[in-house]
DNA sequence: GCCAACGTTGGC
DNA sequence: GCCAACGTTGGC
């Protein structure tokens, strides 16, 4: 399967691209949304790309990249009963959740804030998430051409 | 804090 | 299977 690119959100107050930097990989856990968790489980690859989305954040966009690491193993924060993301209809023999682990790739030195995606909307597709009203899938496909597009008008910043 | 958009739940 | 009610997301 050729390469695939990702966008995936993150609440900065909770985990951001710097907490991702400092830790270097990271357990994507707590995603309990059903076509999040099938993009996860049954697309990503290693060596996948990912845009690295802070949402509820001033300003929301996109921080930095990311690539995938390790493929779907199952989401351990299910199992447990103190836990947030703890589902009592999950079991070991049955999974229901699943997560990746993501690894640092870079941050932009400046973020690409929602506004200015936005203000660049005919550069994208149609489909890209963010310019996507009131899309909240938490990890979503990017077209390689998105992407790329996202990539250069980050760096094209100053 | 507001509220639109959307996903999920549950009654029928 | 439909769909109203409800809860959550996420930008502003």
């Amino acid at each position: 399967m050729p390469k695939q690119y990702w966008l995936m959100k993150s609440e900065p107050d909770a985990f951001s691209i710097d907490d991702l930097a400092a830790v270097a990989q990271e357990p994507w856990s707590g995603v309990r949304n059903y076509q999040a968790r099938n993009s996860m489980r049954d697309d990503m690859r290693v060596g996948d790309e990912v845009l690295f989305y802070h949402s509820n954040a001033k300003p929301a966009g996109i921080a930095g990249l990311a690539r995938i690491a390790r493929t779907a193993y199952p989401d351990e924060t299910q199992f447990d009963p103190e836990s947030d993301y703890y589902d009592p209809k999950a079991t070991r023999e049955t999974p229901r959740w699943f997560m990746v682990d993501v690894q640092f790739v870079s941050k932009f030195s400046k973020i690409l804030s929602l506004a200015e995606i936005k203000s660049h909307a005919h550069l994208f597709s149609a489909d890209f998430v963010p310019v996507r009203k009131g899309s909240r899938l938490s990890v979503a496909p990017v077209s390689a051409e998105d992407f790329r597009t996202a990539v250069q008008l980050a760096k094209s910043k100053r």
